[in-house]
DNA sequence: TAAAACCCTTGGGTTACCCATAGGTCAAGG
DNA sequence: CCTTGACCTATGGGTAACCCAAGGGTTTTA
């Protein structure tokens, strides 16, 4: 099959299906007149544990050192277990920082709503903002999150 | 002050002065002769302003926008709000969606632990992954998260 | 046979910074 | 006075996981 038969039985974009082929995660054979990449039910498969993998967190380059061990017949799974045990934590910790967030958040409304008269000037939306905790001027805090 | 200054003043690096100056939401003045940036007390609390909107979920294009409202004496207030209602929802889904994730992992790794014998061998874990529910293989599903 | 639909590659954009480079500036000590 | 080290500048490239547009070839269908 081509790229969009093959991204549409995963139900991805087509340009999914190509940039995983570009990082190596999918290893299309090609059509030696045209040029086009075929693809076979193996790669559906394949597809669909990247799909798995990354709603378990692993990141693209990850699955790719994953596929290869299995490709190579070793064992992936230690790997697999150390990188979930890993990151586990990290999850944890993002989604305190995200629950921490929505409380703020719901604060600055929740005051908006409640003010008393019925035209709230919305300043005192911003002076919220301005009283909020400022985030750890501790001053040798510097690892941020970006996963 | 110069960027160092300011940047250890509000617990962030130099490089970040130097990105929000550039991105257009601090203004500092020059020095006319070496051309080194020069920043005033402001723009210690414009930048205090900015840390605290961005724990509170805000991007550096929308700070810049609301700063530019207030610097041009409106108020970006309502701005503000409806940024904020907007934005609530996303951050609960992305909550339930790492939440699920941890459970995932947790899941994972709790089958690997539970193993019956002292050595398991990691395939069980790999076909545990395999085995998980495929996320929404429902096709026409493309908006994904990034934030 | 011609248009529609699909394929290819290349290159640029997204977010909020971090880092390396090359070179100018400044304060203090010898 | 000069050197050293700390600091400043601007530019350009990297990160993660894709999305999108352009320019050009191919296949399918009407």
């Amino acid at each position: 099959m081509k790229v969009s038969e093959l991204a549409r039985l995963a139900g991805v974009t087509a340009e999914t299906v190509r940039h995983y082929t570009r990082e190596g995660l999918l290893h299309p054979e090609r059509h030696p007149e045209n040029g086009y990449q075929l693809f076979g039910q193996g790669d559906l498969d394949r597809l669909r544990f990247i799909q798995r993998a990354r709603t378990l967190g692993f990141g693209v380059a990850e699955i790719r050192d994953i596929l290869d061990h299995a490709d190579h017949g070793d064992s992936p799974c230690p790997m697999v277990r150390d990188l979930l045990a890993s990151r586990l934590p990290q999850i944890r910790e993002r989604i305190r920082e995200l629950q921490s967030l929505a409380s703020r958040m719901e604060q600055a409304l929740a005051a908006w709503e409640e003010m008393p008269d019925g035209t709230p000037d919305g300043h005192s939306l911003c002076r919220l903002i301005e009283s909020f905790p400022e985030p750890l001027t501790a001053g040798h805090e510097t690892g941020e999150e970006t996963r």
